[in-house]
DNA sequence: GTTCCGCTACTCGGATAATTTGTGTCCGAGTCGCGGGGG
DNA sequence: CCCCCGCGACTCGGACACAAATTATCCGAGTAGCGGAAC
């Protein structure tokens, strides 16, 4: 029950990209100076979030990440399970039946209610982030932090950002 | 996001001491032979219960483990806290000002809103979990299982478990 | 026959290794931008 | 002066070590029950 510290750079990193505009993209290294992380292991992460689609990645000397789709469509689910795994945290390893009393195989044909009791709560926890949206987030960052973090961030992303020169349309990927 | 597998014999191994009578007791060893595991680690989670206040713990050639209430007031998530800890999955590295622009602290007075986020999905999660007593898992297993599944374990604890001779007065523990 | 004592066996408890997972780092493939040369 | 080509540098991507946590195991402390001896 521990998620990996990953998780975190990747929520912020996503929400850093969301300050960017439109088509152009953002290097991890810039993004790895920002929060004092080692650059290569913040690329292993943002890998894995454009594995999962939740970015985009360009390769070249202009290249970096952006988001692969608007922000009110990113929910912090996407980006939990890109990082740690789509499979749910308890996995019921049917131990019930492990013993040695060897019962017929049709005297479990029923579901482990435990499991069931597991897979129920982390359903809740799973919409519950489901219904935070990235955009959420970053209205929130706009509106109750303070105004110079705000500011020292927009700068930053403005003075990091690398637009794309040639724009493929967007319908057509 | 992966729980520890030792949550899924706690779990049923509440369950089970949750069918002994009384002040009886059952050995750790007992339950480890009854989920095919290793007993020397078995008893390192069970140990964990006890240590929480979920579980009894009697030494002694007649000893063993015994709920230290009603199974109507034990929660999964008792157990699931006792056994991964009672820290929040998500930690906040406040990576946010890490980063080589140093603002003043007095910027970062308000909490991280993502951070906020994750708590609040935690919570959920948490929720989930406290509303599953231990009383209604057994009661769906004995309504929902098959018949020869709940008599088998309900022999396989009448035959293990240990009454107590001397029953000191429970108010009094 | 009854009582006391010592012993054995069984239990939990904590300290100690082995393995898997997560963390951190490195080097290679690919691609765009820039500079030089030619037309 | 304009266009084409080659080079360099910067990017991501995957393969490779290191550390920590989890998993698994062993041995020791403690106690109830039982058998034997003394009274």
């Amino acid at each position: 029950m521990k998620l990996g510290e990953g998780v975190e750079a990747a929520i912020h990193c996503a929400a850093m990209l969301a300050g960017v505009d439109g088509a152009a993209t953002m290097p991890g290294a810039a993004m790895a100076e920002a929060f004092g992380l080692s650059p290569s292991y913040l690329l292993k992460h943002l890998n894995q979030l454009a594995a999962s689609g939740v970015l985009e990645s360009v390769p070249g000397p202009a290249g970096g990440y952006r988001l692969a789709r608007p922000a009110e469509r990113i929910t912090l689910l996407d980006i939990v399970l890109a990082v740690e795994g789509r499979e749910p945290a308890f996995r019921c390893g049917e131990i019930r039946q492990r013993g040695p009393v060897r019962l017929d195989a049709s005297a479990y044909v029923k579901p482990c209610g435990i499991n069931a009791a597991m897979l129920k709560a982390e359903r809740a926890y799973r919409t519950a982030l489901a219904e935070a949206r990235l955009s959420d987030i970053v209205a929130a960052y706009q509106s109750d932090a303070d105004p110079r973090s705000f500011a020292a961030n927009c700068a930053f992303v403005v003075r990091h950002q690398r637009p794309q020169k040639v724009q493929p349309s967007k319908s057509e990927r």
